[in-house]
Formats: C-alpha cells, sequence, structure tokens
RNA sequence: GGAGGGAUGGCCGAGUGGACGAAGGCGCCUGUCUUGAAAACAGGUAAGGGUGUCCCCCUUCGAGGGUUCGAAUCCCUCUCCCUCCGCCA
C-alpha cells in the first residue's frame, strides 16, 4: 500500500512511477478525487459528533424535563444525518482502498528503466559454464533413468505438474533445504517454522492480495489460503505489531513448500520439475529501519549469492528494470544459475526492497528512540533458494557421461557420504 | 463434535446506560530530595485519524452490525482463548 499523503502531496511522483512500470497512471485522479471526498465528508460527520457528544452530555445533567426532551429531539435529527453521512464515508472509503490496494510499489531510483524483462541488466557473471565432451542431458531424461524423479506417478495421483522425488533425488533436496537453512542461520537469521495455510488478512498484509487471487489455492470451506511463498507468513509474522527501536532489525529464515496454481502460465515450462504447482523453497525475510534497507538489501543480495557460489554453481545476477519488478518491490535482484541440460539460465532467487509498502498493509511499525511518532519500518524478502531449480541446475552441471550425478562436496553432510547418484 | 466460561491500556485488574479513554495496582518516564543510587513524595505514561499544531475535535474497551439523545456496559452475528467430555497423529 501507498501513503495517501504522498499521493496527496506528490500526485506526479506516484504517476511517474506508475508509468515507469507500465502501469495505468490515470487512477492517481480517481484516488486523490475519492480522498478530498473522503476528507470532506470526514470534517463533517466529526463535526456533528462532536456536537452530539457535547450535548448528550448536558442531556445527562439536565433536571427540567421539556427542555431536555427538546434536546433529545434535535440530537435524533443530528444522530440521523451522521448515520447517513457514515454511510457515505464508508462508502467512499471502501471504494479509496479497493483501489489503493491494486497501486503497486513505486520503483527506487536505483531501479532501471525498461519495458519488460527483455532490459533487465545483467550485473555479473559469475563461474564458468561446464564444457562436456558428450551431450549433456536435461534433468527430465536424467531423473526418470536414475530413478530419482517419477513424473508419471506424480501425474497419477495428481495431475499435470506434479511429480515424486525418490530415493537420493528426496534426499538431495532434503539435503539442500538443510544445507541452506544451516547456512542462513549462521548468517545470523532466525529459523521459523510456519503454518503452511493462512487466513485473508495475512495474504492481503504481504500484497498476494486482492491482485493475484487467481494465482492461489483457496480452501473455501474454511477461508484459508495455502502459502504461495514463506514471504506471506513471514510478513504475518508481525502484522499489527509495534516494535520498540531497539528491537531491530529481526532477520528470518524459513522453509515452506509454496503453492501456485500458475493460471498466468498456463502451458509454459510444462517439462521437467521447473515449474510446479508445488515447489520447495527457503526463504530470507528481514524488517528493519528505513535508513538501513538500502544496506539490508545489498547483506541479503550477498547471503542468497553464498548459495550457489557454494553449490559450485554458474550464476548471474541481474538487475529488474521498472517493467519486470513485482507488485511490491522498489528495487529486485534476481539470481539465474546456468543448467547445462536445458540450456538456459534458471531464475533461483529474487531479492526485493519492499521498503514500507507491506508494513503499511500488515500495519507493522516500530517506535523511534528520539520520537513519540510511530513509523511503519522496512521489509526486505529473497528466496535462499528455489528447491527444483538448484535441483535442476545440479543434476544438470555435474552430470557425467554414464548418466550419474556428481554430489556437490558441501552438500555430503546431510547425504550420509554420498558422492555420486548414480543408476542402480 | 457436545457442554460451559472468558476477551478492558505495556501487564494485572475494576467497571451492567451519562461526570468512563476508562478506578486501583505493577511496570516505565520526569521532577523534588540525595555526592550518586534506592526509598519517599509529586506529576506523567495507548493507538489511529482530522485543511488542529503544543490548544482542540473524531474514532477505538476482541471484530462487525444494531438499540439509544448518549454504549466498555443492552441486543444480534462472527473470531479467538480457557475448562470438561468425545475423537485423534
Amino acid at each position: 500500500m501507498l501513503d495517501i499523503r504522498l499521493i496527496r502531496e506528490n500526485p506526479d511522483v506516484v504517476r511517474q512511477g506508475l508509468e515507469k512500470r507500465q502501469a495505468d497512471a490515470e487512477v492517481v485522479d480517481s484516488v486523490i478525487a475519492l480522498d478530498e471526498r473522503r476528507r470532506e465528508i470526514l470534517g463533517e460527520v466529526e463535526k456533528l459528533k462532536a456536537e452530539r457528544n457535547t450535548v448528550s452530555k448536558e442531556i445527562g445533567r439536565m433536571k427540567n424535563a421539556e427542555s431536555r426532551q427538546e434536546k433529545i429531539n434535535e440530537m435524533r435529527a443530528v444522530g440521523d444525518q451522521i448515520k447517513d453521512l457514515d454511510d457515505d464515508l464508508r462508502g467512499v472509503d471502501a471504494e479509496l482502498t479497493s483501489i489503493m490496494a491494486t497501486l503497486p510499489n513505486i520503483p527506487s531510483d536505483a531501479t532501471p528503466y525498461g519495458v519488460d524483462e527483455s532490459e533487465n541488466v545483467v550485473l555479473k557473471t559469475v563461474g564458468e559454464i561446464p564444457q562436456f565432451d558428450f551431450d549433456p542431458q536435461p534433468h527430465w531424461d536424467m531423473g526418470p533413468a536414475l530413478g530419482i524423479i517419477d513424473f508419471e506417478r506424480g501425474v497419477k495421483i495428481t495431475g499435470s505438474r506434479f511429480y515424486v522425488l525418490s530415493g537420493a533425488g528426496a534426499r538431495l533436496q532434503r539435503a539442500l533445504i538443510a544445507f541452506m537453512l544451516d547456512l542462513h542461520i549462521k548468517q545470523g537469521y532466525t529459523e521459523k517454522y510456519t503454518p503452511f495455510m493462512v487466513k485473508t488478512a495475512t495474504v492481503y498484509g504481504a500484497g498476494q492480495l486482492p491482485k493475484f487471487v487467481g494465482n492461489l489455492y483457496k480452501d473455501h470451506e474454511e477461508d484459508l489460503y495455502l502459502v504461495p511463498t514463506a514471504e506471506v507468513p513471514l510478513t504475518g509474522y508481525h502484522m499489527d505489531e509495534i516494535f520498540e527501536e531497539g528491537d531491530l532489525p529481526k532477520y528470518y529464515t524459513a522453509y515452506t513448500p509454496c503453492f501456485r496454481r500458475e493460471k498466468m502460465s498456463a502451458g509454459r515450462d510444462v517439462r521437467g520439475i521447473k515449474r510446479g504447482h508445488q515447489f520447495d523453497k527457503v526463504e530470507m525475510y528481514m524488517y528493519v529501519k528505513p535508513e538501513e534497507s538500502d544496506a539490508a538489501f545489498e547483506k541479503m543480495m550477498a547471503d542468497a549469492e553464498e548459495v550457489v557460489a557454494m553449490l559450485g554453481l554458474p550464476y548471474r545476477i541481474l538487475q529488474l528494470c521498472t517493467g519486470d519488478l513485482g507488485f511490491g518491490a522498489t528495487i529486485t535482484y534476481d539470481i539465474e544459475v546456468w543448467s547445462a541440460g536445458c540450456n538456459e539460465w534458471l531464475e533461483v532467487s529474487s531479492v526485493s526492497n519492499v521498503t514500507d509498502f507491506q508494513a503499511r498493509r500488515a500495519n507493522i511499525r516500530y517506535r523511534p528512540e528520539d520520537s513519540k511518532k510511530n513509523r511503519f519500518l522496512h521489509t526486505l524478502n529473497g528466496s535462499g533458494t528455489a528447491l527444483p531449480r538448484i535441483m535442476i541446475a545440479i543434476m544438470e552441471n555435474y552430470q557425467q557421461e554414464d548418466g550419474s550425478i556428481i554430489i556437490p562436496e558441501v552438500l555430503r553432510p546431510w547425504m550420509g557420504g554420498i558422492e555420486v547418484i548414480a543408476a542402480e
């Protein structure tokens, strides 16, 4: 959610921000009109309420029955007016917030302008793209051949875009999760195990609603959503709370499965495990003071980078342009790893500074030491990292001619010492 | 799933139609006293909003509706928590 004051006082900043994102900037005008109307009604209704409050107190003290009744009648009329105005106000308010809820965050000045993902900027590329003296296979061939990914069983028990990991494949994923969580703990994050189902207010607070209803799974009977990312419960974790300044920053990491309907990507990436309706992810999340969020962003980025670096995967870092930024983000870096079999860069992490956008929606503030006024804090989120795609990169980049896979050294402690995954 | 009880400020806890944004206590802050601290005493101590800026107004006593001139207090709906029974990993 944007600050209504920003829109009121600097509408051009907001318009330009929306335009940079290739979003419709005209809504700003309706927001301003509604805001004006709202404050107009508010002024009127508050004046009437003030009158009613003072007169009602007088009535309580009045002895003379006649003049007392007269005042009561007067106030009854005032009460009717208040009721009408309150109804108007409710209507205007609802309309205003429903529009506000659909406005994305304003891009940071540090985010380069661009129309769409084709204009994202490669900041750096690290590691050598592996060369093979044989034809490297894609994971969707390797997985079934090694008996570690079972696509047919996944489809049988659930449907398309579901798969079963088996034996060393399942264990590899579990090793990666443990490796990442342990690394993030060392980097200063506190591990959280959160609910995988959340209520509407929680999804709204993280900014996934109302805009992304179509991508969420929902239990309509209980009115609960399956989390599309750990970012959602980690935002909700401190919803409606006020921190003391000294309690910040808070760094959290959490493993969760993520559930996404992928309605927008129907027919895309249907092969392999690149885009499933259910995938696992380890997430990093930060609550920080506004003046610290730029530095926090750099830290989180470095922390995510360490994951892929330690795994020895060739990767590159992309800075998203304004046209490709996520809904709540002001600035985002993506990490992509190379996959030798699919022959493409795979996005495994996305680190964003959301500034006060989620904090405002979820009502998360802190009390500055030198001020009475509570302020919204800043939140950041980043994957550290998404499991299936990391699995793809490991399988494809560490493959050998006989179809076996070498396990990266750093994972072996969690693999029971297994060094190679080979066909039985 | 069945039966009952509850939700008030940072915490405990009073309050069943008017002087209650809310007694009292704890905690915290400031001042007096003190070389300093403690104690004692005095004062202060919620959030949000407003074409208000040290003065005021509005809203908020789990949430949302309603009754009333006036609601923490009465009515309705919902949520959450606790106790007992049943079921269960």
